[in-house]
DNA sequence: TCGGTTAAACCGACTGTTTAGTTAGGAGGT
DNA sequence: ACCTCCTAACTAAACAGTCGGTTTAACCGA
């Protein structure tokens, strides 16, 4: 059919801008982002942007939005399935960590936002937020429920696990500099991944009651 | 001496300058931020920022390595004297909270620098953080060779302690809407600090071995 | 198959405003 | 007479957002 190619087309135009946008709102913070370099890098007129997504502030809501629920499906679908509270809790920085993968501008937008604080973020984001911190604290009543986890405020077990996670993908870029100076690594590739195994490990151990002590 | 009050009120007015522009950056990121606002909060003519400290990169270097300092001076003031590893490592992030409490702005300005990534950063700052990394490695092998911690990547322990805390002080903020939506607190009060010693618990107890299963 | 109609998609060039940074000069003490 | 501290007014550039006009392409009657 020729109306899907050009609903298509039209869906992947406004894709790529809002892809270029993310980048640029990443890299150069809300203020520092120019409506004219997402629109270079989108490969597409200044004017189309207003055309197919809205000013400046929509445009930083419409990316804001659409990566946090991008992240809110990974980890909702992540849990569904598993049933050990042990494993679902590993599943959510893990579903974190696949998404950063995937889009690799996503902690440095997220650091961004939280920093700008809530004022300046749209209802529907925090809502979306709330919803996976809901999550998290769902596995853990579970846990606890079962007696396989202490009881610990999820608002700090979340920000343990997600939180230190976005911290430390964007400290990788630092790391170097670090390690330059610093003796820092023992070993480590600069894999995010291996890197949220360890916090994890801590942190289920941490709240674990003393039966299994971390399987590493 | 007439000299004297000159060169104090020289450095109060820098410090006055400083402060606003510690407090703009916070609250808007370099891009964001207006030197205009600075001036004007800082109650002097603009023209005065480029006479006292110079332009808005030399600002916001300026802002960037005295904050980074003061975080040393204040973990490293906080190390001495205390010998045990665990009350060492609890040290390190009270002695954030602390410095928190006295510059509000510091959470948001810092998870602003993390996120602009190491190419913004000056190289002076970055030296800085090594060195406050380098502390807590520093404890982390001492408790190693005492038996006490198990072994693991000082990076992942830092910003685990650090990180977690700086992403937790900023989502405060955010709290109170979060709570609206979920029904997130058994108790809590809003306090940082509370969070903080919440969060230690949970990482010494994850990275002890199994001996003092932690003081609560 | 064709020419004509229409609406969506697109663009270059513009506008008014805000911004970082400068400058020419003045008050006031020594 | 001189130097430090300070100011109002300025400049040049960058900025977000708009507008008039042009191209593209789907559709339709014949």
């Amino acid at each position: 059919m020729v109306v899907t190619e050009a609903v298509a087309h039209r869906s992947e135009v406004r894709q790529r801008i809002l892809e270029a946008a993310a980048e640029v709102f990443a890299e150069r913070g809300f203020g520092g982002a120019g409506v004219d370099e997402i629109a270079r890098r989108a490969g597409v007129n200044k004017a189309m942007l207003y055309y197919h997504v809205g000013d400046k502030a929509a445009l930083f809501a419409e990316v804001v939005n659409s990566n946090v629920e991008g992240i809110r499906q990974a980890v909702s679908s992540a849990l569904s399935g598993l049933d050990d509270p042990s494993e679902r809790l590993r599943a959510i920085p893990r579903a974190f960590a696949r998404t950063v993968g995937k889009h690799r501008y996503l902690p440095q937008l997220m650091l961004r936002e939280i920093a700008a604080g809530g004022p300046n973020l749209p209802a529907e984001a925090v809502a979306r937020i709330a919803e996976i911190m809901g999550m998290t604290k769902g596995v853990l009543e579970d846990g606890l429920a079962r007696g396989e986890f202490r009881r610990v405020d999820p608002f700090v077990a979340h920000l343990m696990l997600v939180g230190s996670l976005m911290f430390m993908a964007n400290a990788l870029r630092m790391r170097q500099r670090l390690s330059a100076i610093l003796a820092l690594p023992p070993e480590t590739a600069d894999e995010l991944e291996s890197l949220t195994e360890q916090m994890v490990d801590i942190t289920l151990n941490g709240i674990a009651t003393n039966e299994n002590p971390g399987e590493d």
